[in-house]
DNA sequence: GTCTATAACCGGATAGAC
DNA sequence: GTCTATCCGGTTATAGAC
């Protein structure tokens, strides 16, 4: 009948969106509590959907987490300071892309808690390390290696290493202060570490250049 | 009476001899299948104590983990790179520095456990990070904040910043090739990560001991 | 008296069934 | 959506052994 094939049609479409909606709730629960101690039961309690449609979903507890896991990845690949095809001279470009890079990660603390479980669950879920760092990590690095190679003036003999120390800098920043919350007995301010960053690359803010 | 007073003195040293023993068995069981997974049972079994004598000397699986962690840091206190005070010429102090410094970070398989275990739990136990951090990184940063400070030559106007940094590539390079396992993915060398901090630091090169 | 060995208690979690 | 089978882990209690 007609409302046969009407209800197949819904329940296509609202397939994806219950995935989604599993996923959402997974996020929150496994972002705040860790893997261990996220129960199925409660995952399925703040996607508001059923056990069993859990289950039917996702086969049981790890494919869910890899399925969350691929979600975010995919997530910060868009939205990451790495797919802003870069160009113009340094001292116009580096500047505030360090310090939005920095502020961007330092304000973000669903990604502290991504970053955090990452790292915990690192050895036990070493395939995801392998999405995280194929989606995020390395186009990351790529974006700034390109950038740096394409700007003979700030004399970088090793641009891929240097983009290893740059957003090592930035992401060190980001583990001790937030995801660590080590503000109080390590203090240090995003203007004073991109600043000294940007001393450290030797870009003048003014006009003059003094290379031997 | 002697036999009295031998029995105590006995008895006192083969105490923390105990606390030792659990602690050591601990440690392996713990770092190796984090905090979670890790149960009193196989920490028992381990360390080859019966679990009575486990919660003797530990109230519960909470007061061993921190006691746990306490020993670690301070363990590294004075393992650390971070106790030889530093002096002479740039030159010649801070390529060795950086290149043992990274060396020790990379080989060093137990510490990576640790740091896993450290930034994975350090939401549900921030007390143990601010152990972790005034034992090593607080006297790390010190360390090379000082050196830095003490070189004018080096025309770097924030030391403590650039301290922030230095370590922060050191550590990045840690977590993605040893503790998360990225070598395959984002593959780097110990030589060209050193080789370009020592570029952006300015120093020159010209006295180069190795042989190539 | 302290350590060992073992078992019991209790909550909770996965997974699946009704 | 609840209910249950099954299992596992933290913790405590009961044995006996040195």
């Amino acid at each position: 009948m007609a409302s046969d094939s009407e209800k197949t049609d819904a329940q296509r479409k609202r397939a994806s969106d219950k995935a989604e909606q599993i996923l959402q709730g997974a996020t929150q629960v496994f972002l705040a509590q860790g893997y261990d101690r996220t129960s199925m039961d409660r995952v399925a309690k703040t996607a508001g959907v059923s056990k069993q449609t859990l289950y039917a979903y996702f086969s049981d507890k790890q494919a869910l987490f890899e399925a969350l896991v691929a979600r975010m990845a995919k997530q910060r690949f868009q939205g990451a300071f790495a797919d802003e095809s870069l160009d113009g001279n340094p001292d116009a470009v580096l500047p505030p892309l360090i310090q939005q890079g920095l502020a961007s990660l330092a304000q973000d603390t669903e990604y502290h808690d991504f970053i955090r479980i990452m790292i915990g669950e690192s050895k036990r879920f070493p395939d995801l390390i392998q999405t995280f760092f194929s989606n995020v990590t390395l186009p990351t690095i790529e974006t700034i290696r390109h950038y740096l190679e394409s700007q003979p003036e700030l004399d970088i003999p090793d641009a891929e290493a240097t983009a290893h120390i740059l957003l090592g800098a930035l992401v060190f920043y980001m583990l001790t202060q937030e995801v660590m919350g080590g503000r109080d007995i390590l203090p240090m301010s995003q203007d004073r570490l991109s600043a000294s960053l940007i001393h450290l690359l030797g870009v003048s803010k003014s006009s003059s250049s003094e290379n031997d």
